[in-house]
DNA sequence: AATGAATGAGGATTCATTCAT
DNA sequence: TATGAATGAATCCTCATTCAT
């Protein structure tokens, strides 16, 4: 079965592309990535590049949309459907946290997309941002269906939590902070955030 | 008097080029912003912007710069010491909301000096966030002189401040809300970070 | 045996780079000669060159050297040890017409790294003075020891030689004299620096 | 009289931009040289240097002729007709070592523009060449009517002496000799010369 | 399929020169 | 006459992309 043995080779080669794509892009952004680099750090030619990838600017929206999937992976693992709504926050928070710490350069290359000013892919990172957005509003529904908590506006509440943990922990990064530090908060921001959905009188 | 009018000129050519700087920064980023279009959209020869700026990386500092001047003198207008600790912040939610409206460009080249990948630039960034950081501090240990809220890591609540107006303002533009839609929530907004500040009981 | 192809075909391109490179830069000068005329005089793309050698000041400083070899060995076969020393001093001086003659664009860049004012190339060009000056010194102390000659300070005999050899011929190039004028002296002015360095009594 | 003032004036603004000039050729080369600078070490404005010299290369151009004339003056000097042909040609060899060392500057670019590549420059650089052989084979051919030596070809002849002290005392330069070591051979030279002239049987 | 030598578009920057004051 | 701010032509070099092998 050759064919299998090919089309393994071929995936492979390809994540590895794109893991290697991702560091660079991380590093250096994406002008000043060098895509010779890319192929040599795949330790393939650099030729062989645009065998899986039509140009540099394909290849960091694919790169783009494979960090994507990654990242809503975890939100939707975190965000499982057990335990109370302050607790599933709890975990989207550790988990984007722990994302940062563990793969700064998906982290970054997807920060960049989202807040960076190349327009180029502002269309992309605006999708990309509509489906984290997507999966923290289906939450938000299910705990209102709960009665756990009592949304007026979802998407711009969905928002919200967003801003309250990736660009949270984004910043965080930027001050130096380490992942230990920034997730020993996630209790308090969770909590915060609730406290901001559903208010207690002052 | 020709010096005044010289030097009010000049200054005048500085700030055009600053401005049409800005422009292209945001549309482009840093490496695909072109120094000859600048030149020619702020109406003046390709050589003499380097009569006010030493290269394109100084101009890009400059512009950097200048933003955060204009972006703390309104931070510091917003967060003037009166009314309620929940009215200054919604002030200053509200005046990051005009300024992403009113100057989108200026805004965006921030954000992305901020959470932009080019690390060429990290440094300035991150001396940019802390004097954003900075005032907002002195706002909160003002207000927990005055007993208004209780915090316990004032560094780490200013970054979550931080977080809750700008960056979700960035996020809002980003998904092509209105000033209007970002502006009606200031005022949750603002409950939301003094309920995670100063908790009450859940 | 594509390789041995290749590596010729490389060689090739290499040389003839050189070649042009050592016209432009005769023509016009290191600051004056164009890179793109080169490549484009070469038969190759103006990224190409660039294949071949770092940058512009690499490729001058490769084109001296390459030179320097080819001067050196037709100095070396000139002087090679068989004839009096008067005979010896006569096939160098006319080596040098030769060469002068042949490849007039070598020999003036040649020169101009010795005597230009380009500061930036004298280091290069003082190295290659001395290994004139070691070759013909070597010969000045064979003939000493052979009892031909006389000479009390060698280095200063050497600079001799090499000033009545080379600026002579350079000079009457200057002048526009056919290499027929300036070989036909060639007896002459081996007499007389033997003359200098041997000097009978007046 | 302010005229004559003024004209003095401009006379002496002249030869401060020429100094300078040759100051900076002699530096950098015809290319890298910056008028700009030149200027501002003539203590006049940039613009102002126009008002002396059409442009840079007539700039250039004037300032060799100008060291031409100190060169030419002082070779005249040391030929002048007492003495023996020996005596006055140490006098010569002396003169151009002494010019070497007191104005490096001006020797530098005299000797660029002979034999540096700029051809631009080649036709005013020839023109000085001829200039200097004519006023030495005035004195060969004096000399050869007063019997004192015996010459076949006067042109040729011109220039083994130029070759012998213009360049001889160039190359020392270039090796870092001092003007002592140089001025110390002058009698050897001067008779050096004179056996090639007039050669004694071998 | 894989390679990497060759290509050339593109752009920041310098500096001689102009000209309004 | 003197100035220097403004100009823009000119060019080295990088690097994404192609294509012959």
């Amino acid at each position: 079965m050759p064919k299998i043995v090919d089309a393994q080779m071929r995936e492979a080669t390809r994540q590895r592309i794109l893991h290697e794509a991702a560091h660079e892009f991380a590093r250096l952004g994406f002008d000043q990535a060098n895509i010779n680099l890319i192929a040599e750090q795949a330790g393939i030619g650099k030729g062989t590049i645009y065998l899986y990838f039509t140009n540099k600017r394909e290849l960091f929206q694919e790169m783009l949309r494979s960090i994507a999937r990654t990242h809503l992976a975890a939100i939707r693992t975190a965000l499982a459907p057990h335990g109370t709504f302050q607790e599933r926050l709890e975990r989207l928070f550790r988990a984007f946290a722990r994302l940062a710490a563990e793969d700064s350069d998906s982290f970054h290359v997807s920060m960049s997309a989202l807040y960076g000013v190349n327009r180029a892919f502002q269309e992309e990172a605006s999708r990309l941002l509509r489906e984290y957005l997507a999966v923290i509003s289906l939450v938000l529904e299910e705990s209102q269906a709960r009665g756990e908590i009592q949304v007026v506006d979802i998407e711009a509440t969905a928002l919200q939590v967003f801003s309250l943990t990736e660009s949270y922990v984004l910043s965080a990064l930027v001050l130096g902070w380490s992942e230990q530090a920034i997730t020993s908060r996630a209790s308090l921001i969770a909590r915060q955030v609730i406290a901001g959905i559903a208010p207690s009188p002052l």
